[in-house]
DNA sequence: TTGAAAGCGCTAACAA
DNA sequence: TTGTTAGCGCTTTCAA
């Protein structure tokens, strides 16, 4: 078997709890000790049991990170950054996908909750009631979505969703297409309400199209109600779901941005190498990943200590080729 | 706290020996007493501590994975297969990203060791060396490479290279340039054994470039040595590299697939979606993470008992439009 | 078929 | 500053 405190202990003739310390409050240790005992456990190779430290202090230094979907291009930077940062807090983190199903959700929480101090929630599926409920159990932090007495980190979609009408107003474009995202989904709500009140200001009329499927092939699905709605400029749900109907809308003889200005969001890499490339609302996907973890471990520290904390990252518009001036 | 086996017991009037047995060893408890103990166990919501039984069984039923870069578009197809295969044996997964450094590899590994039952390496950086000696202590399935001892999962990129030469050399190309991966990359070696090869049958003149950074940015640095070696074909690392060469191509004036050709590795959603979309050559990288954990489970489940087996897995190659006759 | 008891590797009072 | 001891939640002999 692996190399113990046990050994460690032995091999440097003191007792298993002075190792113990020089470990986990090396300051309670005399320097001597504690040179004498580094040394021999590094020859040993001695790596404290996480999994048995966890037993004794109730802190596993893990983390959970569950999204809907590790395939789709939002969530990879997100999932990265999170890692990154745990890691320099000296957390580990499981991965999970749950294929965009409820219960699988839930499931994974479930079996998760004792291996890990708490859970990154990214864009869940689950209802806030059933979370509210899990997070009595847990700590969890969840992104682009509020539930009540969680903390959150929120991607102000809407501000960019301002800022993509201002921008397409601003190019002579008075009929807009909105694509949905998914039923339930935050951020396609954001983005309606948003949408909605900045359309106002620049007399611009609206239409919403939706639900649709976050991917290409709910973006080109649309294409044929986009192009009944006589709007020459779309705004959708995401990067995927913006070449879908750039896609479809080409199928369709019409061009982007010749005849249709699209809008994404994300700035996914898909967004990047589209060609037309993609005007896109830029979302802080890496930066949200360090939040989340950063908020996890603050409600893990504070305990049961309802610390429900809010991060609002500001969103952008970048301004590539797949938007142009309204046709005439 | 949550609910423990020993408040199972107390509430069902047995032993907890009696209810960790209608746990892990069913068929040892009387079918009254296992329904009653399940009965009040489902009431309680209590569920096994995987830690505390890892502690005494050895089994932590988790699994490392380790890759280089979450965010390069390769890996997420793989860890999502890898995690939802595990899932279903019933293993956590830790995901971990080395960032490209081979100390990060090594010291995650170190740390995750205990926690873990078995690590998958996807196109580990570190040194064979290096990974045999880890690899006494700890079962290990490396992804494209070879280490002496551990099982393996390859991705027969050499017949997709010799498909690529192929295809190149039928559409007239009779000067390709190589662009490799980064140093150390088993990938890029089998990559370019087999281009060698396959290259003398068909009288082409074979220039090597490299190495270079698996990014797009990697890709776009070599541009300009692309347009040196006078090739009119190009074989890129993965997908990713020959974007960018593409578009450093482009800043050049040397346009895809009309004055160059360019094949690009593992088939990602960027390069479907690149503008001219990529011919590549496809990867199995679902069926990688799957079969990689399959391999990891068998030796884990083997215990020390040296069972080391390798998987190859076909790859093949599409032809989409970054590749056209060589000009005259 | 069930219970008793020891122990997995570690930490955390408490004493010395 | 160090050692003693109990115990985290669970499994696993060994006995009954």
């Amino acid at each position: 078997m692996a190399v113990t405190i046990r050994d460690v202990a032995r091999a440097s003739g003191v007792h298993v709890s002075t190792v113990s310390r020089t470990f986990s409050a090396p300051h309670l240790v005399s320097a001597d000790t504690r040179e004498r005992v580094l040394a021999i456990a590094g020859e040993l190779g001695y790596r404290p049991n996480r999994a048995a430290r966890a037993l004794t202090t109730g802190r596993t230094h893990n983390l959970g990170l569950i999204v809907s979907d590790i395939a789709n291009p939002f969530f990879p930077p997100l999932i990265k950054a999170a890692q990154a940062y745990a890691r320099e807090r000296e957390y580990h983190v499981f991965v999970a996908d749950t294929d965009e199903d409820p219960q699988a959700e839930e499931e994974l929480i479930q079996t998760l909750a004792k291996q890990v101090d708490g859970v990154v929630l990214v864009a869940p599926r689950l209802t806030n009631q059933a979370i509210e409920r899990l997070g009595m159990e847990l700590p969890f932090v969840v992104v682009n979505r509020k539930v009540k007495g969680l903390s959150a980190v929120l991607m102000d979609v809407a501000q960019g969703a301002a800022q993509a009408v201002q921008h397409l107003a601003s190019l002579g474009h008075r009929r807009l297409a909105l694509l949905g995202g998914p039923r339930g989904s935050w951020t396609s709500e954001q983005m309606r309400k948003s949408a909605e009140a900045a359309v106002a200001g620049h007399g611009i009329d609206l239409t919403a199209i939706g639900p649709n499927a976050p991917t290409e092939e709910g973006g080109q699905a649309a294409a044929r109600a986009v192009q009944g709605s006589g709007a020459t400029a779309v705004l959708a749900y995401n990067d995927l779901v913006a070449i879908g109907v750039i896609e479809g809308l080409g199928e369709l003889g019409v061009e982007v941005p010749g005849d249709v200005s699209v809008v994404g969001v994300d700035d996914t890499v898909a967004g990047r190498l589209n060609r037309p490339k993609l005007t896109t609302i830029v979302m802080p996907t890496p930066a949200a990943g360090r939040t989340a973890v950063d908020l996890l471990l603050q409600a893990v520290d504070a305990g049961g200590g309802r610390t429900a904390a809010q991060t609002i990252l500001e969103t952008g518009i970048v301004v590539r080729e797949s938007t142009g001036p309204a046709p005439a």
